[in-house]
RNA sequence: GGGCCUAUAGCUCAGGCUGGUUAGAGCGCGCGCCUGAUAAGCGCGAGGUCGGUGGUUCGACUCCACCUAGGCCCA
């Protein structure tokens, strides 16, 4: 019996089942790479022209993490599926390699390096610097060529030959003409402004460096009195009640700043009349014992202003300010100002000139400045000396201890202080910066649109950018003092002059070379004509190395173009590069740097945690693609909504297997069943097709279409539920099983079986191509499978075009009650095998239907001959009359039946038949089946 | 402490924005079939008080408030 078995048309395929991605993958890597598809994919592409998307640069110290796969592979699937448009589209990766991380890192292992942290005065040796900075480059580096084999291995396409890297001699002379144009253009200015930092590094602190920890600190009332009061708001002798946590700033007390919207009350209490906020007055009257208070008057905070106090120790005054961040959260509602000590402090103390006093030197002792009381304390010391100040000099009114959350060093984990020091910044407002940056925000795409309103405040609230940062490993800003005046020279000239310098013999020139031997010849002292100059050691913030890269990278090669077409990066980058680049690009350009700008969550673990070292929960990127392989990776990106935080974890990969073990298989089985077809020859035209054929087209038309629309809005996770449906609901549930018995019992050349090739075909090599952005190395791998001709590689190829004659309204009507009769006849043949065990297998079974809906009916009748087919029965009847069978199912309009198929099993194709025996040559076969061996083709 | 965002079946996502029949899909799971996609394929089924509480309304998963959990930003 088993004899017919050779005789069937099964299918056959050397596309393995087993994936077995971890070692298959890096085979097809080596084919791209061999066949230099990249370069191809911009030789050949450009059709509809350049799309150019802007790679933000990680940070190159270290392995990538899952947010960086992420990221890399969200913008591989972009520019892929525009290279499938028909897209130029090249892709230069990037890296950032300055900062303080690597400077840190560096400064840790090696032993005469290290020796700085102990004697900071070895630091003014230039050959330690240059050491440094030599051992910063080759870090940085060996991180570039890891990172970067790590990237090509997710099956990102790129220009991995020539990535821009911030530590480029040419990206460095970038950014040193740049900072020329914008010296030129009035934005740079020299300020001196409180930065947090740490006494025991001696260093400011970058914002990422500062660790909220909580810390026990004084809790002090004090009081300053009245020394000008123009409108009379008191009645006699009247003192602010000030609170504070950190008296020791009260050395470098300017002013008392008030809300301008909050109600303020001058009460009596003895004989002195306090001032301070209304909804304070019950909470410090308690705390401070006052028992019995008059209320003697109540005014806004904004009718304060004008009214200056006496500093309670020196001889100056402090005037009344006011300022949005006065709360009533803890205190009096009257914030003591010191401008050197507090960025609040200090934006106010801009607004309203106050001067900027920081007398404590990089140890965090009080110098000369703050006069002798306080000279040699450290901040914790003159908090002390300060209250014992106060108390005799009578302005001391209570002191107790508070836990509250204070910035601590992340390395050294001490407390904190807020220091001003000079340094170089970036004028936000000049020239109406701002403001034009905030009106290009709203030129751009921003996708989720949430974004914009993020960029917008990240903007608006921004304070002028500190450029300067006292590092070693960056860029070094090319001022100048002179010796004998210390005048400032800050010249376009000479700037570009240097800039010069750093791009033919590198940045390093600044500590190899004199201040005479980078300057242009004859440079003199513009002040006092003095011809001895000395040289600036800060280096610029690295976000003003990225943020430079739209003009540097885009502008600076001749493959791309400014602006970006997209910049596609994680949340934090509104406040980082987002920000950075939209204020360098306007300012030079008065345009912002992108068109589009993508944002994407973060990863978090199954539980929706975020991912920390000591919460254990961290997974690698390159683990996941060693252990499942890259394309898991991918799917895993492909899935998920990226506009909301994304989870990864075991179970969550465990369906991705099974997910991709799906459409894997799919492929291969229809791989498997075009091997005898040569689309040259074999296919059909499309009016020969079967009907169920045709309406396969007409899905894939509806599939084209809606998988077209999800990536153009970005919306990747749609495309991926679309055609992962598609795979499982339309082909492998239905389709690709009803057509078994026409690919496998039929004649190989007949009319069915090659109608049902031809739409195999149609539909393999669209799926393919479309979801290449996605599961590249499968698709390639598959596409090298495909039967007659075709381009090297699933990406050379263009995305499927639409096909007018394809779309079928009235035949997609038409199967959609088919396919709902079909539904009804599953559930009857089910109840036939479960209840009543008539039958186990479908192909026993002979079905009788009855519509009761006209329309109904008509289709049933017009593909009759179908309907085994479709249902995958031996034999369907179509009755107008009672059904009188042993199953009966019926449901609203439908009536179904199903009894024992009738006549014999055909032992070739396992279907009943009536007509068996009626060949003499094959006296066992049915009809079908016998014309098949005849090499019948019809 | 302030602000923003998220919360639909075990998992990944729809739906609801413009409140109104039994809230959907796929996977997974359970049961069964097949053994000619076979470490596959097919069918059926069970899973959700739409994070919680309160409110608006004739009616809320959908609107409002608060709370909880998580995420991010700021201090």
């Amino acid at each position: 019996m088993s004899d017919y078995k050779d005789t069937l048309n099964l299918p056959v395929t050397s596309f393995k089942m087993k994936a077995n991605l971890p070692q298959r993958e890096p085979l097809i890597l080596k084919k791209w790479e061999e066949m230099r598809l990249y370069d191809e994919l911009l030789h050949r592409k450009g059709g509809k022209g350049l799309f150019v998307f802007h790679d933000g640069p990680p940070y190159s110290n270290g392995d990538i993490h899952l947010g960086q796969a992420l990221n890399k592979i969200l913008k591989d699937i972009l520019n892929k599926f525009k290279v499938l448009e028909g897209f130029k589209v090249p892709f230069v990766p990037g890296w950032d390699n300055h900062g303080m991380p690597i400077e840190n890192e560096v400064i840790k292992r090696d032993k005469e390096i290290s020796k700085i942290l102990g004697d900071p005065e070895a630091l003014k040796d230039p050959k330690i610097k240059i050491k440094i900075r030599k051992k910063c480059r080759e870090f940085a580096k060996k991180w570039v060529e890891k990172q970067k084999s790590e990237f090509i291995r997710l099956g990102v396409f790129g220009d991995w030959e020539k990535p821009y890297l911030t530590m480029d001699r040419d990206y460095e002379a970038g950014e040193a003409f740049i900072f020329a144009d914008l010296v030129e253009r009035g934005y740079i200015y020299r300020g001196f402004m409180p930065l947090h930092w740490c006494p025991q590094c001696k260093t400011p602190l970058a914002m990422a460096e500062i660790e909220y920890k909580e810390k026990e600190s004084p809790s002090l009332w004090f009081r300053m009195k009245i020394s000008a009061d123009p409108k009379g708001v008191f009645g006699g002798t009247g003192y602010a009640l000030v609170w504070t946590t950190t008296p020791w700033t009260i050395i470098s007390n300017m002013a008392l700043a008030f809300h301008p919207e909050l109600d303020y009350v001058v009460v009596r209490v003895k004989d002195e009349e306090y001032l301070l906020a209304k909804e304070l007055l019950e909470s410090n009257s308690e705390k401070l014992g006052w028992g019995k208070y008059e209320v003697l008057k109540e005014l806004k905070g904004r009718q304060l202003l004008g009214l200056t106090f006496k500093h309670p120790f020196y001889d100056r005054v402090s005037p009344a300010i006011l300022a949005d961040f006065v709360t009533l959260e803890a205190g009096t509602g009257i914030v003591h100002i010191a401008p050197g000590h507090g960025k609040e402090d200090f934006e106010a103390g801009r607004e309203y000139g106050l001067p900027v006093l920081s007398p404590v030197d990089g140890s965090g002792r009080f110098t000369e400045e703050a006069g002798e009381e306080f000279q040699g304390l450290d901040t914790h010391q003159a908090s002390e000396k300060v209250v014992e100040v106060l108390k005799e000099r009578g302005h001391f009114v209570h002191l107790e201890s508070i836990v509250h959350q204070y910035p601590h060093c992340w390395r050294c984990k001490s407390p904190l202080i807020f220091r001003a020091t000079t340094q170089w910044f970036l004028k936000v407002d000049h020239h109406g910066l701002r403001q034009a940056a905030l009106e290009e925000i709203r030129n751009v795409r921003w996708h989720p649109p949430v974004g914009e309103q993020k960029i917008y405040t990240s903007v608006a609230e921004r304070p002028d950018w500190v450029l300067s940062r006292q590092r070693v490993w960056g860029v070094n800003i090319p001022a100048f003092y002179c010796k004998n005046c210390g005048e400032v020279l800050l010249d376009p000239k000479v700037i570009r002059h240097v800039a010069e310098l750093f791009k033919k013999e590198g940045s390093d020139v600044w500590h190899t070379k004199s201040a005479e031997e980078l300057l242009p010849e004859g440079t003199t002292c513009k002040s006092c004509g003095g011809t001895e100059f000395e040289k600036e050691m800060a280096v610029l913030d690295v976000w003003f190395d990225s943020g430079a890269s739209n003009l540097i990278v885009l502008q600076g090669r001749e493959d791309l173009s400014w602006p970006a077409d997209v910049y596609l990066e994680g949340p934090d980058q509104f406040r980082g590069w987002y920000n950075s680049s939209l204020i360098l690009a306007v300012a030079m350009k008065g345009r912002a740097p992108y068109r589009a700008v993508i944002t994407h969550g973060w990863t978090l673990d199954e539980q929706g945690r975020a991912m920390h070292k000591s919460l254990g929960n961290v997974i690698s990127p390159m683990e996941v693609v060693k252990k499942y392989g890259a394309d898991v990776l991918r799917l895993w990106v492909a899935q998920s909504d990226y506009t909301e935080d994304m989870r990864l974890g075991d179970e969550i990969l465990a369906r991705l297997v099974d997910s991709y073990r799906k459409i894997r298989n799919t492929y291969r089985f229809m791989l498997g069943n075009l091997y005898d077809f040569d689309p040259a020859k074999d296919a059909l035209a499309y009016v020969d097709l079967f009907p169920q054929d045709r309406y396969m087209l007409h899905r894939l038309e509806e599939l084209k279409e809606e998988l077209r629309k999800a990536y153009d809005s970005f919306e990747f996770h749609k495309v991926f539920h679309r055609y992962y449906n598609f795979i499982v609901v339309d082909l492998s549930s239905f389709y690709l099983d009803i057509l078994k018995d026409r690919l496998y019992t039929w004649g190989k050349n007949s009319r069915g079986r090659r109608s049902a090739q031809t739409v195999l075909y149609e539909l393999l090599w669209a799926l393919l191509i479309m979801f290449s952005p996605m599961l590249s190395f499968t698709t390639e791998e598959a596409w090298a499978h495909m039967p007659g001709e075709k381009v090297e590689s699933v990406f050379l190829a263009d995305w499927p075009q639409k096909v007018d004659e394809w779309r079928d309204d009235e035949l997609k009507e038409q199967f959609v009650s088919l396919l709902a009769v079909r539904d009804e006849v599953m559930l009857a043949l089910e109840k036939a095998r479960k209840e009543t065990k008539l039958i186990s297998d479908r192909l026993q079974a002979r079905m009788l239907i009855k519509a009761d809906e006209e329309e109904v009916r008509e289709v049933l009748d017009k593909y009759r001959e179908h309907l085994p087919e479709l249902f995958i029965v031996s034999q369907v009847e179509i009755t107008d009359g009672e059904i009188n069978a042993p199953v009966l199912h019926k449901s609203e309009g439908i009536t179904v039946g199903v009894e024992k198929a009738r006549g014999q099993k055909c032992p070739r194709c396992w279907m009943y038949s009536e007509d068996i025996g009626k060949d003499k040559e094959y006296p066992e076969l049915c009809p079908k089946c016998v014309r098949a061996l005849r090499g019948d083709e019809s």
